[in-house]
RNA sequence: GGGCGUGUGGUGGAAUGGCAGACACUGGGGACUUAAAAUCCCUUGGGAUAAAUCCCGUGCGGGUUCGAAUCCCGCCACGCCCA
């Protein structure tokens, strides 16, 4: 039907020119520029931000976000991280506490040295550079940080503690030399931690890393193994995600050490006292005795009677000495072996998806439960973990039952699952499951687990072994062959060895005359005004260690230093520190769940069992964000990510027609366009990503569809947005509001340029709801009274918003159901009326309501919350104006409506009293039209009735 | 292979045992405007119907319950971490 043939009093009624005529009555444009410019300074003359740590008065909440990087300018995705903090560090202010939001600097690094290499630049002046970018840039988006407790890990009297830590670790046996294979890049010539290597290569930049023996420092993490793992329990304030990573980064395991025998002795075995601790790589031989003996490490002994082969990891460092007697030509294919499966990663070593590789070594051993002589295997499998050398079971391994199958090695049953008899020559997997021994001599017919008890103590009794817990955590390399990092506090010296640099003579600092060449390595080394030094110990001539720290050492304890950041005398006042430690919010990115985290768990009781605090968790709550992301553009032809200018929308042409059905959709082909194998890459068809309205995003050079999809915004991948563009073009505030408000903090959000418009309506709305209106209340007074009905329906959701937001700041950071929260109130104000002729009981609300607009609003955009008080003529302190508090009356409905169900089906909805009981509103139900006649005829077996919920007939 | 997480309209998401789709984006219609932008109003899961209404619908299959997006079991897909 024609709008115009629709009667009148049909048509909705049209508020739209009279919200038109309003508007235009003296509503100012929000110049959210100027507004903002204006109050980061007036919070910067007050000095507002600035926390006083010694204050009493209110109780303490230290909000810590994780310190950032200077790398360069930053995005709306970095910001998320910070806004989510300032909201909190607001919020918890209003709440009535002592907040204190420190801020610092990452600032020790490779990209600053890279840089310097690049474009000539002192990593130190590229460093400081950024630092200041970023601190405009946190100005900009109006996040408030006690600035007077600033650091930056770079500086000499932030490092100058991190070297005091270190000697105080050295002297404690937590810090020291040793020499082990390490991860060396070539191109960036240093060694990395094994947690910056993935899939053979450097984790940042991808260049490849390859295996060395060198003599570097470590911390001696493994010393704390039990309790960072114990103590996870306690932490009732940490994701479960990220408890178990760490759990399994520690990876304690109960098991059994079991000793072989060599079949015939091995060339320069270490010899040890019973009692001793035995070589890691469990190869060794009693004094006095001549056997060499080889230990395993199994966390099923019960399966001992059913070993037929024993593997060895290729880069086992016994290797060479059990080789060197075998004979060639026998030994020349071993060693290839050996070689080419170290240089393979251990990732498809580990798969084995074209079947299990191994080699024979020659070598035998003697099984010291059996007596039989098993062959020594190397296998792709059997990695340096543990003692590097596993028994292996195939009837009750499954990778051990692989590797026998391709090595045609025999199947031995020693345990049957309950009344089953297993037969070794139909198995098709190994049975890992329980059950009973059999063929294992005095142990037949025990349980397993029994049988594992057992063993393990046969082990301990007949000298072969016995109990053993063994750690996946290894220790922490943190040596760097590095300029840009703060100086290990070492000197060696020829008579006295390596001996701690004297503490009047910290910092050792970072010499800046120094030349940044393309060829790597350090050059501190080349640098004899820092390397020639004094032996603190002997006063003799001695060289200055030249490797610089791990950067994950300056931030494992920064969040101590913050507590006495211009303390020049002691690493931390203990006083303080014990007053303002634990953090009681720690929030940052989940991707630091393992190694900063743990780190810094590490530090914390190392510190502690120095005798400097008292406490062994630095962290009650941890919040992990999730990740800003949006679409980036690959092109399968060049493989490489696309820049904006280089792709286009292009009605279809043709290209739908080029598309051929696959497995998992419509996808286009092109010949040169394959993977290492030959193998034709699909670039599918995806309407949304990148199909859309008939049109398909193409690669200009190729005229072909390019594959979108969401990534981490990053600059590597041309997908970031520019917190500066949105801030010209919204303002800081809006900024914060959509950062807040597209998803649960805790998740992956899609940023999204159409989004950022509905926060910006809304708080246009609040704007012009603001200014028809204050100057009704404006420094007036009015009497409490029974509001007019539509005000009283906005007074009565004001209190139903302050009761949600509180709820969802005071739960798991609920920041998109809060501010969902006050749009409701907005869009329920809105529609009210006032006037200079409205009640006094109707002004008193409007009072309130504008009041307390401003407050709920101040956590998330805190420049237009300020604004808004501003206007209402306020003059007390917003940011420490008390939280609301909601009352609980006012926000009660009068009437409710109850959904009516029959049979568990949505029938009606009945509209009774609040606070009806059970009986009244099951007869209300009875007494609608439609469930009476939808009754008539049916038994009804059951009535539900959830007071306040629902009605339901069961028939 | 293991661990953790996710799966709901065209989109981001809401609802954690009780009315599925709050709030917002996009789309559609309209007001204001010489016009555009901005602003404001209405509408927007799918299907059937002239309409009141009815049916379907939270990855798939089962289960528990008066009642399941939500809890349990099995599967599938995706993401992250570990191997």
């Amino acid at each position: 039907m024609p709008e115009d043939d629709v009667p009148d009093a049909f048509k909705a009624p049209d508020t739209s020119s009279e919200y038109a005529k309003r508007r235009n009555m003296n509503v100012p444009e929000y110049d959210f520029t100027a507004i903002e410019a204006k109050w980061q300074q007036r919070w910067e003359e007050r000095k507002l931000l600035e926390c006083d740590i010694a204050e009493e008065k209110r109780p303490k909440y230290y909000c810590l976000m994780m310190f950032p990087y200077p790398s360069g300018t930053l995005h709306v995705g970095h910001g998320r991280n910070y806004i989510i903090g300032d909201a909190l560090a607001r919020y918890k202010t209003m709440r009535g506490y002592n907040v204190l939001a420190p801020m610092g600097f990452d600032a020790f690094g490779l990209p600053a040295e890279n840089a310097a290499i690049k474009n000539k630049i002192h990593p130190a002046t590229w460093t400081y550079k950024n630092i200041e970018i970023l601190k405009k840039q946190f100005r900009q988006w109006g996040i408030r940080y006690s600035w007077d407790k600033e650091l930056a890990s770079c500086r000499p009297d932030y490092y100058k503690w991190t070297q005091w830590l270190f000697i105080q670790f050295y002297k404690r046996g937590l810090a020291y030399r040793k020499s082990a294979p390490v991860n060396w890049c070539e191109a960036l010539g240093t060694v990395l931690a094994n947690e910056q290597v993935v899939e053979g290569r450097d984790v940042r930049t991808g260049h490849p890393v390859v295996q060395k023996d060198l003599e570097q420092w470590f911390f001696k993490i493994t010393e704390y193994a039990d309790e960072l793992l114990d103590s996870l329990d306690t932490l009732e304030g940490w994701p479960t995600s990220v408890k178990t990573a760490q759990k399994n980064w520690i990876g304690r395991s109960s098991g059994c050490y079991i000793d072989f025998f060599l079949d015939e002795t091995c060339p320069n075995v270490p010899e040890v006292e019973r009692g001793e601790d035995v070589p890691s790589f469990g190869v060794f031989k009693y004094k006095g005795e001549h056997e060499t003996r080889m230990r395993v490490f199994t966390t099923r002994p019960d399966t001992v009677f059913g070993v037929t082969f024993v593997s060895i990891a290729a880069e086992h460092p016994m290797l060479g000495n059990l080789l060197s007697r075998v004979e060639e030509p026998k030994r020349e294919p071993v060693e290839a072996f050996a070689k080419e499966l170290r240089e393979m990663d251990a990732l498809s070593r580990e798969i084995g998806e074209e079947g299990r590789k191994g080699i024979y070594t020659h070598r035998n051993l003697i099984n010291p439960f059996t007596k039989e002589k098993v062959p020594l295997y190397i296998a792709d499998y059997a990695l340096m973990y543990g003692t590097g050398i596993v028994m292996a079971v195939p009837a009750h391994d499954q990778r051990d039952f692989e590797f026998a199958r391709d090595h045609q090695l025999p199947v031995k049953i020693v345990i049957n699952p309950a009344g089953e008899i297993l037969d070794a020559v139909k198995m098709k997997a190994a049975y890992v499951g329980e059950g009973n021994l059999v063929n294992s001599a005095e142990f037949n017919g025990q349980s397993n687990r029994d049988a594992i008890e057992n063993i393990t103590r046969a082990c301990d009794e007949r000298g072969i072994g016995g109990k053993a817990i063994q750690y996946r955590l290894r220790d922490w390399l943190l040596s760097r062959q590095r300029y840009w990092g703060c100086p290990i506090p070492m000197i060696k010296c020829d008579k006295c060895g390596y001996v701690p640099e004297k503490d009047e003579n910290l910092p050792v600092t970072l010499p800046e005359d120094v030349v940044f060449t393309a060829e790597g390595g350090n050059p501190l080394g080349k640098l004899d005004s820092f390397t020639n030094a004094t032996c603190p110990q002997c006063d003799g001539a001695a060289k200055r260690e030249t490797d610089t720290m791990d950067t994950f050492v300056d931030s494992s304890w920064y969040f101590l230093r913050y507590i006495s950041a211009n303390n020049a005398d002691k690493v931390f006042d203990s006083g303080h520190v014990g007053k303002w430690l634990p953090v009681d919010q720690y929030v940052g990115g989940a991707e630091h769940a393992i190694l900063h985290l743990l780190y810094a768990r590490f530090f914390t009781k190392a510190i502690r069992d120095l005798g400097l605090i008292d406490f062994g968790e630095p962290f009650t709550n941890l919040f992990t964000q999730g990740m800003i992301q949006a679409h980036s553009r690959w092109s399968h032809t060049t493989r490489a990510y696309l820049e904006g200018n280089e792709v286009e929308w292009r009605d279809d042409s043709g290209l739908t027609a080029a598309l051929e059905e696959t497995g998992k959709g419509k996808a286009w082909f092109y010949p040169d366009v394959v993977d290492d194998k030959g193998k034709p890459i699909p670039t599918y068809y995806e309407p949304g990503l990148n199909v859309e309205g008939g049109k398909v995003l193409v690669e200009k050079s190729t005229g072909r569809p390019v594959r979108v999809k969401l990534d981490k915004m990053s600059k590597s991948q041309y997908n970031v947005v520019s917190a500066d563009d949105i801030i010209k073009k919204y303002g800081a505030d809006t900024q914060r509001l959509y950062t807040l408000f597209v998803g649960p903090p805790k998740d992956d959000a899609l940023w999204s340029d159409d989004g950022i418009a509905g926060p910006h309506r809304f708080l246009q709305a609040v704007w012009t709801f603001l200014h028809t209106n204050a100057h009704l209340v404006k420094s007036r007074e009015f009497e409490r009274g029974e509001p007019t009905p539509g005000v009283k329906t906005v007074w009565r959701k004001m209190h139903q918003t302050i009761i949600k937001v509180t709820s969802d700041l005071e739960g798991n950071f609920k920041f998109n159901t809060a501010i969902s929260a006050i749009m409701e109130l907005m869009n329920v104000a809105k529609k009210a009326n006032w006037t200079a002729e409205s009640s006094s009981a109707d002004l008193y609300c409007l009072k309130e309501i504008l009041k307390t607009l401003a407050v709920l609003l101040d956590p998330f955009v805190p420049h237009f919350a300020e604004e808004m008080w501003e206007i209402q003529g306020r003059t007390d302190e917003l940011a420490f104006h008390p939280w609301p508090e909601a009352d609980a009356d006012a926000a009660k409905e009068d009437e409710i409506e109850i959904p009516v169900q029959i049979a568990g089906k949505l029938r009606d909805k009945v509209v009774v009293p609040a606070g009806s009981d059970s009986a009244f509103i099951e007869q209300a139900a009875r007494d609608l039209e439609k469930i009476k006649s939808q009754l008539e005829g049916k038994t009804v077996r059951k009535v539900v009735v959830v007071p306040g919920k629902l009605v339901n007939f069961v028939v």
